[in-house]
DNA sequence: CGATGAATTGACCGATGTCAAGTGGCGTGG
DNA sequence: CCACGCCACTTGACATCGGTCAATTCATCG
């Protein structure tokens, strides 16, 4: 568990001892497939780490829209606003599986940033880079099309959560045609067009519970063309 | 001038001997109407802050579309990222007007962050709310229609830059139905129908170097309504 | 083996992007 | 001071992507 945290991006590259006075502050977390971790909307009281299973990182729109932002795993963090005060949650994370994680007050997160530059460097990167992701998404749904969007989205579930196989990518998430949908922003319908489309032609295959990636470079070339 | 970086974001709250040390070590740079001061894709050495001037800052995407992310003003912040080592610039950043901002290499701003933490703080909170902006737009994007997108960004800017007068919401920034294409994601011929079409009904009067806002609720209304 | 929820497929339609032609105003240069 | 040309804007016609609805099939679990 120590190993975990001395790889995830928010406790990187600490001296071991401090390493050893964070975890000793830490509280854990355990949530079943299903359940929230946070909920959008509440006062930011906590940064959480994940240690084991996955989550989504699930937002609705003020007109009912469910958008899903991100998947997220083992040594990856959530709610790190809460080290400012007076903000609330952005979105609600939900976990897939059974999941655990260890958390802290987001006061406590502010003390160590005071006294331990390397955590306050890190912070900044993980929100530098998540700025960067939320606006390659932006402009992705501005100038591509349906097609495009989930050629990429699949490309990058592949990446960040995806297991090499014999035969390709296996992605093993519980991925519904209406979760790919709100991580897009379509309907399931065109979802559902463009995978069994892509299924006969041989470049990915699916069941309820995982995708695999079959053919790489096709939707790679799916995804570039303008 | 003092005064000014007193009122930012980035600099607020500090100790008056500390934003003395702060604005000795600032460089000063001086850019007019339609140039650039950094530019998207370059690595990012140092940090801005606008004295005097509006700016807009613009991103290109790989497929050679133009965003443009958002305008500001005097006490804002650009380049934040050049703190962190290896990052480039997300966007090109491009004076509207005679332009003057003072700025930090990156290393220097790393330095006061790690001595002084109300600013480390203030950077997390720019971050932080950049990315919620970022995200609302995102989901404007995804839920909304043009015309709702377009009544939002007038009220923005209205909000952002925008001067009361006698009978409205004054923008004096040289927006042309292009420019206001690219903040909401369209091309400039429905921006022309949209405009034209207020105009006609009253809620708003444009000239090549403005836009007055003349019925706010009614815009208020426009944008509201999914 | 039935029931329930997920996925598929087809038909339809509307918002919006695209193209083309025309208008108007402003500045420049004669 | 006038005329020309350029550029931003307007307006209409058209094409199309993709969102919506309805009907059907499929698979999974009890």
């Amino acid at each position: 568990m120590l190993s975990v945290l001395a790889q995830s991006k928010l406790f990187k590259g600490l001296d071991p001892s401090i390493l050893q006075a964070v975890q000793q502050h830490a509280h854990r977390h355990q949530v079943e497939s299903g359940h929230q971790f946070v909920q959008q909307g509440k006062p930011a009281l906590a940064v959480y780490v994940l240690i084991h299973g996955y989550a989504k990182i699930v937002q609705v729109t003020p007109d009912g829209h469910q958008v899903l932002m991100r998947y997220i795993g083992p040594g990856q963090e959530f709610g790190l606003v809460s080290v400012l005060e007076g903000f609330e949650y952005p979105a609600s994370v939900q976990a897939v599986e059974e999941c655990e994680a260890l958390f802290w007050q987001g006061e406590l997160l502010a003390q160590f940033i005071e006294r331990y530059s390397r955590i306050a460097f890190n912070t900044l990167r993980i929100m530098a880079h998540q700025n960067q992701e939320t606006q390659r998404r932006y402009q992705e749904l501005l100038t591509e099309h349906v097609e495009q969007r989930l050629a990429q989205a699949i490309l990058r579930l592949a990446q960040q959560v995806g297991h090499s196989i014999a035969n390709g990518t296996l992605i093993d998430l519980p991925l519904s045609r209406e979760d790919l949908a709100e991580i897009i922003g379509t309907d399931l319908y065109s979802i559902s067009r463009l995978m069994s489309h892509w299924e006969r032609d041989g470049l990915i295959q699916t069941d309820r519970k995982s995708i695999v990636l079959l053919r790489k470079e096709a939707l790679e070339r799916l995804a570039a063309q303008s």
